[in-house]
DNA sequence: GTGGGTGCAAAGGATTTGCACCTCC
DNA sequence: GGAGGTGCAAATCCTTTGCACCCAC
């Protein structure tokens, strides 16, 4: 099965090297800064932030800057291999593995993220533009509400990242 | 018809008396800068930012800080009678006429920001409970494309907010 | 009268930018 | 060799905070 929802280490592998390629294809230069980068995007399937990635790299290369992660960030943007999220902490979270728009849960305490494989979205867009004449592009569906550990461990806290998600 | 998509000018005096009924029972002041905001909040359908509520407020009220404003909305939020909205513009919007959440169309190119009214919000939240095992509170479904006008103008730039608009 | 509210200015956090130096192709 | 990439630091943008003064209750 090619992708449950825990990739196996070959998919990132493989989404790695097709990252690879889809730079040096649209002329960018492959530089080992950047090939951690996209390492640490892929590496967790956390949707990790800027911060997060920056981390990630440094354990391997201590010399690479937070702005050249934002800026390698960007440029997969442009080439629509990664995906900005949002999600109500105030900061972007990033997702290279599957840069098509998607439904995720969140949780609202621990901030652990899911996504969410809803058959309809399409009939949701088409639903959509017919009622509000928009020509739809794209969407964004996510809910808010508490993980599976974190409705059993009532008052503990799970998970890494803290950060007030708000809806 | 009570909910109309364009509310009445009696539809607003209404809801900005409940908000002030509710400040006050809450234990809050009445001070002539709320009410200020609470209009200019009211005022728009058009899901303003703070900035866009603060350019309201003073032609009103010139001495108004933005400060104020923020504080404003944060006590409206707590009271559960805003709704802090997010668009991949960088900036938060505030709906203070519809604070439960609920489907908006964003088009990319004017900004211009609309209520979708889908029925089935409340069984996506269900079925997404069902795959993510999540105890959903609430959710977040938007829209993006370009808005009837924009479709029809090619080139043209309507609308008063730029601002980047991501997805 | 007094405690909550206001306004100013300064702090804060995430992201972006300018620029000299470096390095992949 | 040269355009593109990197790294530092400064800048920017939105939002929050600290604090002295003020006014709604």
């Amino acid at each position: 099965m090619a992708h449950t929802s825990t990739p196996t280490g070959t998919d990132k592998q493989e989404r790695l090297e097709a990252l690879r390629r889809r730079l040096a294809d649209g002329g960018h230069r492959i530089t080992p800064q950047r090939l951690c980068v996209l390492a640490a995007l892929l590496d967790s399937n956390q949707h990790p932030t800027a911060e997060a990635i920056y981390a990630r790299v440094r354990k391997v290369s201590p010399t690479t800057s937070l702005a050249t992660v934002y800026k390698t960030i960007d440029t997969l943007k442009a080439l629509g291999e990664v995906q900005e999220l949002e999600f109500g902490d105030g900061r972007y979270h990033y997702d290279g593995v599957d840069p098509v728009p998607h439904p995720h849960a969140i949780c609202t305490r621990c901030g652990k993220i899911e996504d969410v494989h809803l058959p309809q979205t399409v009939d949701l867009s088409l639903q959509a533009r017919q009622l509000s004449g928009y020509a739809i592009a794209s969407q964004r569906i996510e809910f808010y509400g508490l993980c599976k550990l974190c409705q059993q461990h009532g008052t503990q806290q799970h998970g890494s990242r803290p950060g007030r998600i708000k809806p």
